[in-house]
DNA sequence: CTGAATTTTGAGCGTTCTGCCCAAAAGTTC
DNA sequence: GAACTTTTGGGCAGAACGCTCAAAATTCAG
């Protein structure tokens, strides 16, 4: 399986390019990189090919579609069947991420609300589904650090 | 400013058609949503333009950057001067993203890791860090839901 | 350190897409 | 129902794409 193929300093810079400029063409990522056409089209397909790149649903913002709260509801479960509670929150709509982590809880269960009723209604939901046993949660409140990865990226360029 | 522009139902369907193939071209995109080719296009430059997009680097995997360990970090921090808090921990390359939350934690630091060594070094960091009082990390051992906004895409397009 | 394997480069070529124009049709708003 | 906005479809020149190929450069291994 395409397990970890690192994504090395040409990779990289493309990325960066790609970052800088999302709709830019591949003959402009390549003068801006100053890699060669054909090498900076066989990188972007491998990249895309690989999974070296996430969904596209990454780049689309709940908060355009609507959903201006965003809120972590980390949650304890019973241990049994987590499976079936996994499949039970991928169930809401709302519930955009679910993280199985290590700690006093469980589960960090990322969620987008229209307003305060919503996310109430929401946590309510997520209550209900079976295995869920305690559940609290935080509503995010300002985002301190934007969501970035260029300082590991200018890091792998070199 | 381009507050929240609510995303219609033909931007959804774009959207939808480009999460299932982001490199679609734009003429292949207003294949698959049935809507014109000029249409397509002009929403797509709107949809850049306007925000709705986030940063592409949201696509970037930090694992296929050779960091396969995600936590989350919660940390309380003295309320005064907050800004400088997370300037310092914009520093720190492996943060990924900081939410500033309601509860009784007040930051969620999303990092990255190259090991557990390295998980260890960074969260050195962060305590390290002016402001930060107490802090406790979490590894995320399991993705339980990945990443998905399609389920309220659908709801959008109708 | 040298030979082999892989990758990058540069050039070319036909097809497709882009970015823009415009006017008519459709849909919305008041 | 009139005014306004958006979508549609057509067209057009220039650019980008996807692909091929052989030479040059780089990487890797013995």
């Amino acid at each position: 399986m395409p397990s970890t193929e690192t994504v090395d300093a040409i990779d990289a810079r493309l990325l960066l390019a790609l970052a800088d400029d999302p709709r830019a063409t591949t003959v402009a990522l390549a003068e801006r990189t100053g890699i060669a056409r054909n090498t900076a089209q066989t990188r972007l397909t491998r990249l895309e090919r690989t999974g070296a790149l996430d969904t596209f649903e990454r780049r689309v913002s709940p908060e355009a579609l609507g959903y201006p709260l965003t809120a972590f509801i980390t949650a304890q479960v019973t241990q049994r069947r987590l499976d079936e509670t996994a499949s039970a929150l991928a169930a809401v709509p709302e519930v955009l991420e679910v993280h199985g982590i290590s700690g006093t809880v469980d589960l960090l269960i990322h969620v987008a609300a229209k307003d305060a009723d919503d996310l109430y209604r929401i946590a309510g939901l997520i209550l209900a589904v079976p295995g869920i046993e305690r559940s609290s949660t935080a509503l995010a409140m300002r985002r301190l650090v934007p969501y970035r990865v260029a300082p590991l990226l200018r890091r792998a360029a070199d």
